[in-house]
DNA sequence: AAATATTTGTCCGTATGTATC
DNA sequence: CGATACATACGGACAAATATT
């Protein structure tokens, strides 16, 4: 499954999981096989399936629970945010801070309004739309 | 420095990077030593060092030279992009074609606008600021 | 031109800590 | 309490890209 001539292991075993989360195998909410398996199915060490796991997690497909496994997230529905005018929106890493009182999971950024220079709103960039009236 | 019973050793070392980093310790474009020195400076392990520099990465401080060595990235100008009316604004992962054909770097997101759900203007989210009229 | 050194990338192993069941 | 599972942290080995001699 794997071709260690190609491209890095940890890229093809993440496009394998992807592949196989997308074909509906693991449904959202079920959790993936522990890493040890996963490790022993595909043949390849530690590191590797850690930087596919890892890659998977900042695409926003799973979540890692300590002490349970790798489940697959629920399909985030996006709230619509409605934008003013003469605002300019910039995308962001969030503070230490936002990330704990919004719950932004590692590698997600935030979307940040801005009119004249002052901050309007900030939000989880996985969980929002903006929209222009 | 590093405190092991505090908060993980990689977030310890990422801060103290960044610190001297913002303190102009190494300007825009300077190298910062490379990894084997800072495992021996402060004391750490490989992947100590590894995570705190991904870290750094994906927040868009440095970036990774392979045979080189990590630079500190130019302030980036963001460019200004007007959005049309009745448009919506996502955040998402590149694909690996616009990841190619826009050079962004691993870790950085893409600013997708949609009118209609016609895709109007793909930018990459750390050089971009759109603004509404 | 060619060999050597430097530096990061990838991959493997082990051990210990912490959370959940 | 014990078993399971991820988080953190230590290490070694080799490959790839770059710079230097």
């Amino acid at each position: 499954m794997i071709d260690p001539r190609g491209a890095p292991a940890w890229q093809q075993l993440a496009a394998l999981l992807r592949a196989r989360i997308e074909a509906g195998e693991w449904p959202p909410g079920a959790l993936l096989p522990p890493a040890p398996r996963l490790r022993h199915e595909y043949g390849v060490g530690k590191a590797t399936v850690k930087a596919a796991v890892d890659a998977l997690r900042s695409d926003g497909l799973v979540d890692l629970e300590r002490g349970i496994g790798m489940r697959v997230r629920e399909p985030v529905v996006r709230e619509r945010v409605p934008v003013p005018r003469a605002a300019l929106i910039t995308a962001r890493p969030p503070t230490p801070d936002e990330r704990a009182s919004m719950a932004i999971p590692e590698g997600v950024h935030v979307l940040e309004v801005t009119v004249g220079g002052r901050v309007r709103g900030v939000y989880p960039a996985d969980r929002t739309a903006l929209s222009t009236a």
